[in-house]
DNA sequence: AATGTGACCTGGCTGC
DNA sequence: TGCAGCCAGGTCACAT
């Protein structure tokens, strides 16, 4: 389940291993995969990479010719999308079935996107500011930039719950139920509080929490419950820091309450009733 | 306009 | 052992 910190650490392995590269040839199984109304100019075939960016859940790579910026594209992983590079052309270390595009790099290495579920994607930009202007314009600041400042304001006057305003790529990019479950239990927040009784102190501590705790679990190599791995097939260390996420029917680590779940936004929350306030 | 809900998708788990 | 049914959740279309 990718969020920030499993893109993120994605992104700085994949760039060490392609930028500089040349992609000479691309296979795309599936092409129900590239979505978005622009179809792709060779998927970067024949592109040279420039740099690998991130914003959100989302990755871009970049490619570049004499120095300028050429096509680039997104890439969305979903759920259980993965990005795996290979040195060589053989798949050794890679699971075959559900890849749905192949890059080949003129080193001889071999780059895979793989999502069994498909909720993952990728769309095709002919620039890096088209990109921006259209399909990245909706979201809201990146999760591990955004200000007290800017957050309050996104908040004002709603009348939502938290946890859906939290999960709204639209206010913060970057977060899924899993990180705002924990940091929704470090704040001592209930999910279902609605934003308007958070006083600006608690929205201040709010972007804190949310600035250490992404922080953490990127130096962690983000988390792994089931199909995260980074490009080089690592797994993430920071699940096992969690402190209410995947811990339902479990003791709260703080006081020993059973943690409880709630269903907000179609998501399971894990909280603990004693720790964590419902302001009304 | 803002918010809520369900569909998409498939691997893994549980219960029979 | 094999099968059916449920659950997980990011995003988007649609409903309220």
């Amino acid at each position: 389940m990718p969020e920030l910190p499993e893109v993120e650490n994605v992104r700085t392995s994949l760039r060490r291993k392609i930028v500089g590269q040349k992609i000479t040839h691309v296979s795309v199984h599936r092409p129900d995969i590239i979505r978005g109304p622009s179809k792709p100019r060779n998927m970067l075939s024949g592109c040279q990479i420039k740099e690998v960016g991130r914003y959100g859940k989302q990755l871009a790579i970049y490619t570049e010719n004499n120095g300028s910026y050429e096509p680039c594209i997104c890439i969305h992983l979903g759920m259980t999308g993965s990005l795996r590079y290979e040195p060589t052309s053989g798949q050794s270390g890679t699971q075959l079935n559900h890849i749905h595009v192949t890059w080949r790099f003129s080193d001889g290495g071999t780059f895979f996107f793989r999502d069994p579920r498909r909720f993952g994607g990728i769309w095709t930009f002919p620039t890096p500011r088209q990109l921006r202007d259209t399909r990245w314009q909706h979201l809201g600041p990146d999760a591990v930039t955004i200000t007290a400042m800017q957050l309050t304001k996104s908040l004002r006057n709603r009348s939502r719950n938290i946890k859906s305003a939290l999960l709204d790529q639209g206010i913060v990019a970057g977060l899924g139920n899993i990180y705002v479950d924990e940091i929704l239990f470090q704040c001592k927040i209930h999910p279902l509080t609605p934003v308007k009784m958070l006083c600006c102190k608690q929205i201040s501590s709010l972007v804190r929490r949310i600035h250490r705790l992404l922080h953490n679990a990127i130096k962690a190599g983000g988390s792994t419950f089931k199909d995260y791995q980074n490009a080089n097939g690592n797994h993430g260390r920071f699940q096992s820091q969690f402190q209410v996420y995947g811990r339902s029917n479990q003791r709260c680590k703080q006081c020993e309450t059973t943690l409880q779940t709630v269903t907000v936004a179609g998501r399971t929350s894990v909280f603990c009733q004693c720790c964590q306030v419902l302001y009304k």
